[in-house]
RNA sequence: GCGCCAAUAGCUCAGCUGGAUAGAGCAACGGUUUUCUAAACCGUCGGUCUCAGGUUCGAAUCCUGAUUGGCGUACCA
């Protein structure tokens, strides 16, 4: 592949300080960045770090090194120095040649095969409640992180951990045996994981009420808390469970069943999928023999009461226990069996686990752990950490109800979209499914792209009052740019087989946006070094603006030139097709008409 | 107490490994359509980048300390 021009200038304005001032100037001391707009030019050398080697002012220095490099590239055809910086103008046959070899091509943005194995878990749902705003981020950071290092060239394994036992399935279970009435999804038309969560609220209900009656007893809190009738029933059915008690197992065969049916409901609206199920209620026990080897080799130690424990006090964390006296598996004990699993199921190069931070301080210990196991493949764990969506009110807790549920913030998603949509009568004529469709792909948009947008680790406020945007930095709006070029494209007969035709001279506004669509590459490199969908969302965004700044400035169908017509169409159509493509990385769908 | 994370316009957010006068959107106000989709475009208004020091030719960005907020520090997951 042929070095690009950030490349050549680094090395001409090495090349220049060599030969003019006589010094080495080191690469890390040469920054080539895009020149603002008020400024001529495209591209902009830095040049306060060479004065120092010139030992002339900032103006002189940029002077004698544009000069130099005006000389050697020809692809310069002017420079100016303001203030140390030396702002240089690519001719026009510059970017026309690198619109037409390189951003036209099909692949572009898409990088070969690296030869590395990849897994994203996300998701990894509690099946005792339905999934909510929280969960949505989770998801759609998870498939998009996975498409993105896709795109990037690995091979990515998308997994899902899910939890499916433990003490919270057991509360909807015994709450649905007392309360349920043999209660069904199909019965009461609920969705599967509703009809659960209800029960797991009815739980927490009853739970409470105890807590409270036995307080006014004179228990402490701690004390009712863990001798309240009803959560002493729920461990016992768990350990009924675990012993693999046939009627708890049916009930707990039969309850899931219906949270997997509403769960797969819910995956498929927002478009996500997996490649490998992991259930704990499969590898809840695992990791004892993790514990065996870590014994033997002198990381963990047993204390008197047979509890086993790891002391990270060196490393400035605390003691953590990772088995219990009697035995039994805690958290971390799975966790690190987990990870062993899937290692040895697909030999992945480096795992990526996209948790909430709350668990900033669990997944430094489980990777400091296996490290000191002498895991070789500790090294490529990650955990992709992500802020909480909060409300206005605080922090969404499921069990007391304060929850922005995902399926009605879908549906009133898409239902606005429908009225925004009608209002601007953009849909008159359209059959109903096919508006039923665009609906839902500008809804989901919307809602997805207001959670991508953001920075992961940053927390997200999400207020029910003020609905999510549909006009300025948001996805319809890029959506409607899409739109709006498909349609430009249909009305001027454009097809993809038309040989391109290059104008000799280029528009500001024609040349600002082969600039920025130039840039694809390495936004998706950008963000899958730094496992981010916020670069490509930003960066989204950022393409349709120049566009439609073009749209407004620029005639397409009735240019008076055919070259130019052919090709601000080619030109169309590749702005098109890389926000088709940037937005499939964040799972968001473009229509040709909106 | 200790640890981790955050703090940028009224609100929601950008700002890459330190680089020019800190940028968008929303909100408010004004303008643009007999011409390719006005979910658009252009303009006005809006900032002591939480504070105080430090490093540097240069700091929103790096370092130290404080303040505020969140999370964690469970033999819960």
């Amino acid at each position: 592949m042929a070095s690009t021009i950030q490349q050549q200038l680094t090395y001409h304005t090495k090349q220049a300080v060599k030969e003019i001032y006589g010094a080495d100037l080191p690469d890390n001391q040469i920054t080539i960045q895009e020149t603002r707009k008020e400024f001529d030019g495209q591209l902009t050398v830095v040049v306060f770090p060479i004065t120092r080697f010139s030992r002339k002012s900032p103006e002189a220095t940029g002077n004698d090194i544009g000069a130099y490099l005006l000389r050697q590239l020809p692809e310069l055809t002017a420079f100016n120095t303001i203030k140390g910086f030396l702002n240089l103008s690519l001719s026009d046959a510059y970017w026309t040649s690198l619109f037409t070899t390189a951003v036209m091509h099909e692949k572009f943005g898409r990088f070969p095969a690296n030869g590395h194995k990849l897994m994203v878990e996300y998701s990894s749902p509690n099946t005792n409640k339905p999934l909510h705003l929280g969960h949505i981020r989770n998801n759609l950071l998870g498939y998009s992180v996975a498409s993105i290092l896709a795109a990037y060239g690995y091979e990515v394994i998308k997994a899902n951990l899910v939890n499916d036992r433990g003490i919270h399935i057991c509360k909807s279970m015994l709450a649905w045996q007392r309360w349920g009435n043999g209660e069904t999804p199909g019965t009461s038309g609920m969705k599967g994981d509703h009809l659960v969560g209800k029960y797991y609220v009815l739980f927490d209900k009853e739970y409470k009420k105890e807590i409270d009656e036995l307080r006014a007893h004179g228990h402490t809190e701690d004390d009712a808390k863990k001798q309240a009738p009803i959560i002493r029933e729920a461990q016992q059915m768990l350990q009924r469970w675990e012993a693999g008690d046939e009627e708890v197992i049916a009930l707990w065969k039969t309850m899931n069943g219906w949270v997997y049916d509403g769960f797969a409901q819910t995956y498929g609206r927002l478009g996500v999928d997996f490649d490998k199920y992991y259930y704990e209620s499969d590898t809840y026990l695992l990791g004892k023999d993790i514990i065996q080897e870590g014994l033997e080799k002198g990381v963990f130690f047993r204390k008197p009461d047979n509890s086993v424990w790891i002391d990270l006090t060196a490393d400035g964390l605390d003691e953590k226990l990772v088995l219990r006296g009697d035995g039994t598996s805690v958290y971390i004990t799975q966790d690190m069996g987990t990870a062993q699993l899937k290692y040895d199921d697909f030999g992945m190069d480096e795992s990526i686990y996209v948790v909430g931070n709350e668990q900033d301080y669990h997944f430094k210990v489980l990777f400091l752990i296996l490290e000191k196991l002498g895991k070789p493949w500790a090294k490529g764990l990650f955990h992709l950490s992500y802020g909480m969506v909060d409300l206005p009110s605080g922090k969404m807790k499921s069990r007391e109800g304060t929850v922005v549920d995902a399926d009605d913030l879908m549906d009133e998603m898409v239902t606005t979209a429908r009225k925004r949509t009608e209002e601007l009568g953009k849909t008159e004529g359209l059959p109903e499914p096919e508006k039923a469709a665009l609906y839902d792909i500008i809804g989901m948009g919307a809602l997805k792209y207001f959670l991508l947008k953001v920075e992961p680790k940053k927390r997200l406020l999400f207020d029910p009052n003020e609905s999510i945007d549909f006009q300025g930095h948001t996805g319809p709006f890029i959506q409607y740019t899409h739109a709006r070029i498909q349609s430009v494209l249909t009305k001027g007969g454009y097809t993809q087989q038309q040989a391109i035709v290059v104008p000799e001279v280029l528009t500001e506004s024609e040349r600002d946006l082969i600039q920025l669509l130039s840039n694809y590459p390495a936004t998706v490199e950008a963000a899958a070094k730094e496992f981010s969908p916020a670069y490509v969302a930003n960066y989204g965004y950022e393409v349709a603006k120049q566009y439609n700044k073009f749209y407004h400035e620029e005639t397409i169908l009735k240019a008076s030139d055919e070259a130019v017509r052919n090709f601000r169409l080619h030109l169309s159509a590749t702005t098109a097709r890389i926000i088709a493509s940037a937005m499939a990385l964040l799972g968001i769908a473009v229509p040709d008409r909106m």
